[in-house]
DNA sequence: TCTTGATAGTTACATTTGCAACCAATAAAC
DNA sequence: GTTTATTGGTTGCAAATGTAACTATCAAGA
């Protein structure tokens, strides 16, 4: 045996990180993936965009920190849905504006709400100061 | 615009916990997977029989709540790169004792020394009362 | 103007994953 | 003792992801 024997996986910060980003997506994840199915980075979008009005896709990948390459397929996803449309930019057409759709608002407006109440949920009993600390440590690790 | 505009992904808590559950296994992840080209559940499956001797494949998968499948699949390569051997139990041949081979603790001593280096980064401007407070709150949405 | 270089976004391919069906060994039921 | 269920583990296939290469547009410099 090592030396260090009493460090276990359930102490390793990354283990324990991931253990809790996981559980705490899963029922939330079946809310958007049953009702509407969506994925997590469809989700993502749909929030931006129903947050901010509208977004280039650059925007969203800087913003939430996705890469290109998976919000390219979000995008496309959700356009055929019908979730979303985009607009061209005359000034550089390179850019491409994307909006929510009114069927699409609807369910932004739908899955906030939820996801509010979810969060609530996920904090109900810890105490303010705990909250704030929580939310405090996780933005620093993730570099927020 | 909705009713709660003050609510952000950041405020998130599913969002924060999986930023900071990627951000803080990116820099580990690169150190196995370059110097050992092993894949996180290859890493997990190593830490667990390094620390407790010897497994069978469901006791891993229910210790750190992988998938069997997964597992399986870890298993396999791992013992292709020599890290572990099956033994067989002959009261219950459905199971199989893993255990590292002398390169796989080697593999295991440096890795496990490695994680808890980078653990202690991870948490080193927190205070004593915080990292507490942060791995309480984290074992709990995780359920551990 | 013609190159060179950057930028926004897409596509192609290889790797990972998740799910369900599967096999083999044991245990339980009759 | 033979059927039926359960359990540990594997495999096959579809879906998701990461990486790199690609297209198209714009910007800067010679």
């Amino acid at each position: 045996m090592t030396k260090m024997a009493d460090f276990d996986l359930k102490d390793f910060l990354p283990y324990l990180l991931n253990q809790a980003a996981e559980a705490s997506s899963v029922e939330f994840q079946g809310y958007y993936k049953s009702k509407y199915g969506m994925l997590r980075t469809e989700w993502r979008v749909v929030f931006h965009l129903g947050r901010y009005d509208h977004m280039t896709a650059k925007e969203i990948c800087d913003r939430a920190r996705i890469h290109k390459t998976k919000v390219s397929r979000a995008v496309a996803e959700l356009e055929k849905k019908g979730l979303l449309i985009r607009r061209r930019v005359d000034k550089d057409r390179r850019h491409e504006d994307l909006v929510l759709t009114p069927y699409g608002r609807e369910v932004f407006d739908d899955l906030y709400g939820a996801a509010r109440d979810f969060d609530r949920k996920l904090v109900k009993d810890m105490t303010k100061e705990e909250q704030q600390l929580l939310r405090k440590c996780l933005a620093r690790i993730a570099d927020l």
